[in-house]
DNA sequence: CGACAAGTTGAAATCTCTCAATGCCTGTGG
DNA sequence: CCACAGGCATTGAGAGATTTCAACTTGTCG
């Protein structure tokens, strides 16, 4: 493969350069000429809360990178229950999985709350990869990150109580959705009842029962999806 | 970096060559040229049962391949306990998280059995890599099957009773270690109690009285570490 | 044989699940 | 404006499963 050399004339600029999560994208650096396979047919998506962004099943279309919103990838049982397996925040990578296995995806992604991704195409994609293999490090650590967080849950599934796990989950999503508030922290939740207990593992009611639990002991305060706590050495991103 | 092209007379034989799990390796096929850079530094080592491949919290050293026997990952956590989060059998890869990652191992890997398992010390598997892309693309799919294993286990933690968990690792290990033995067949489990506990995520408790469950149901039969099961229809790889 | 680790059993307390009923919220149609 | 359907969420109650701690048994290895 012959790599084009940068000249000031031909430049093509990087379709990245703009995004917010440019430094730590995986799509640089790379080969220069590179750059205008990625330009020419980048794909910037719109999707309003609870639009699908792929189906379980799908075969694979492409690298998806979170710009903005958050997405939820799930999987469908056959008993027609599913789980909750990750929240996708701006700056991650979705789609990855089926992309390097070059299969279907064995998740559905859909989206929260209204959110913008930006897609690579399959085709392209495996381009940008074989000229440039940083690429394919830059994934292979995101798989890795990946890994970590699943065994992370994995062991907290096996060592904490539920009613732990639930006051942890909360804590994450506090620091990412919550607002200080005069005294209180204050974070609207960006997930339904029945997704919080698929987080957990738990069924509804159950996690209902929890929340009923965290709220008399009295550091959660919940009301709907908002949540309190008090404001005391709790970063707010 | 130049390649060298393979001729007759300066052809390394690649030093997994005799290896069972030789097709489907992460180290081939790779570019002539490292294959000597593998020829050289490769080393095989043999652990007793019981025997510590790495610690958590080491330092990468390389990439392992395990070729006989049976290695254990585990989690130790702050409080003393564990959690086996893997086991790994010949053909698999082990140390690659933190290859990739450049960072210290999260988990200790210790032999069940006595093992063999295959090092390729890390500044080689990086020049490797290097050269040959395909590694990585191979390492990257090894990671793909890791998550997907983690993610299995995040959805059997979520859906099924620790009985029927139970019962559904019974019957791999009796895939991976059972023998037909006239009418029934005959697995001598490779783990104890207590990390066959940790594999379901109960206490060895639990999971004493799930065993006492299992066997008054009456289609496993249990003597110490030995099961039994009819034979009928079960693959015994 | 004896000591120590591993595994099992007992019993009470706690937690969770299931299923059914009720409450709450929202948007629609009269 | 109101009533009401429909979906989500909570609550109740009983059955079932799990945890914990302690006592006891079994197995192993010197």
């Amino acid at each position: 493969m012959i790599h084009d050399r940068p000249t000031a004339a031909s430049q093509t600029p990087h379709p990245c350069g703009q995004c917010q999560f440019y430094e730590g994208s995986v799509w640089t650096p790379i080969e220069p000429g590179s750059v205008s396979v990625l330009a020419g047919r980048f794909h910037r998506r719109e999707l309003e809360a609870d639009q699908v962004l792929f189906e379980q099943g799908d075969a694979n279309q492409g690298v998806f990178c979170v710009s903005r919103g958050l997405i939820a990838l799930r999987t469908h049982h056959a008993d027609g229950t599913s789980t909750l397996l990750k929240l996708a925040y701006p700056g991650e990578v979705i789609g990855f999985r089926s992309f390097l296995d070059n299969g279907n995806h064995k998740t559905e992604a859909r989206a929260l709350i209204p959110s913008r991704v930006c897609t690579v195409a399959r085709r392209d994609a495996e381009r940008v990869v074989r000229a440039s293999p940083g690429v394919l490090a830059r994934l292979a650590a995101r798989c890795v990150d990946e890994i970590d967080r699943n065994q992370a849950r994995i062991i907290a599934t096996a060592t904490t109580s539920n009613k732990e796990r639930l006051a942890d989950t909360l804590m994450e999503l506090i620091e990412r959705h919550g607002e200080v508030d005069g005294e209180v922290i204050r974070a609207r939740l960006p997930l339904s009842r029945k997704d919080l207990a698929d987080l957990i593992g738990v069924p509804p009611e159950t996690l209902s029962r929890l929340i009923g639990r965290l709220g008399k002991e009295g550091f959660f305060a919940f009301s709907g999806r908002e949540v309190r706590i008090p404001a005391e050495g709790v970063r707010t991103a």
